[in-house]
DNA sequence: TATGAAAGACTAACTAA
DNA sequence: TTAGTTAGTCTTTCATA
């Protein structure tokens, strides 16, 4: 990972079809290393894959869920992975456990999946907010 | 957004690189209707980009951040986006305003950065949680 | 790094609902 | 009029030297 590697992750971040001739022209490099680079990047885990950002409904929320002290999160938050809605699961450390970021077309849908939550008998609580706005980083 | 355009953005959510003859006779239909609605989702902003999902470092984590009442949020959090390692800003609703969500090389990365939200000024508490696990909906 | 071959995406004209 | 298809062309990627 070095200075080269960075800035590629970067234009790919920012729209990951750009041409890796355009890359390269961009870089100075050729294309042939913004290949290699991306490969390697590719191999390594590094690009995890190559995704769309999605926005189909119009509201964006976190629902966090916490569960009881002897389940196993993990099967709580694989089950959740099924949901329609539903972009991301993360397992956290702190008060809560799960936090589910979901994109739902309205807050009705959003009130339904907290309740969907609130239905799997492991939960115990959730708490949810809704995200006003995202930014790249 | 009918079913087949729901279908196409759960291929293209795993993995962005399908070719369009791939999607299409997945789904049976010809490679110029997968195009077509691909270009639809993205002049509609449903699809927001095309982007590479990555973890540079080993730690992910989520840093909640508040701030102080009579400050403008959206300052303090585009200001944010610029620090290295930070993946997403959001601004949430809830007991906190700002959510970082980072990717940084070790632990003591993400405490620097913690540090380095609650040197600003506008910042007046930080809660942070250790993304343990993520996974794709 | 450079080049030719292969694969994929795009243009535009056409068809059907 | 809109969505889907197809054939031909162009662009990008890939493999090899």
């Amino acid at each position: 990972m070095d200075d080269l590697d960075r800035k590629i992750l970067d234009i790919l971040r920012r729209d990951a079809r750009t041409p890796y001739t355009e890359i390269a022209s961009t870089l100075d490099v050729s294309e042939g290393t913004v290949r290699n680079r991306v490969d390697r990047l590719r191999d390594d885990g590094v690009i995890e894959r190559f995704t769309v950002a999605t926005r189909t409904g119009n509201v964006k929320a976190m629902i966090e869920v916490s569960v009881a002290m002897d389940v196993d999160t993990h099967s709580v938050g694989d089950r959740m992975t099924d949901w329609d809605e539903v972009d991301f699961v993360w397992q956290v450390s702190g008060e809560l456990d799960i936090v589910l970021v979901v994109d739902a077309a309205d807050t009705t849908r959003v009130n339904e999946l907290i309740t969907k939550a609130r239905e799997q008998e492991e939960v115990v609580e959730t708490k949810t907010r809704l995200i006003l706005d995202e930014k790249l980083g």
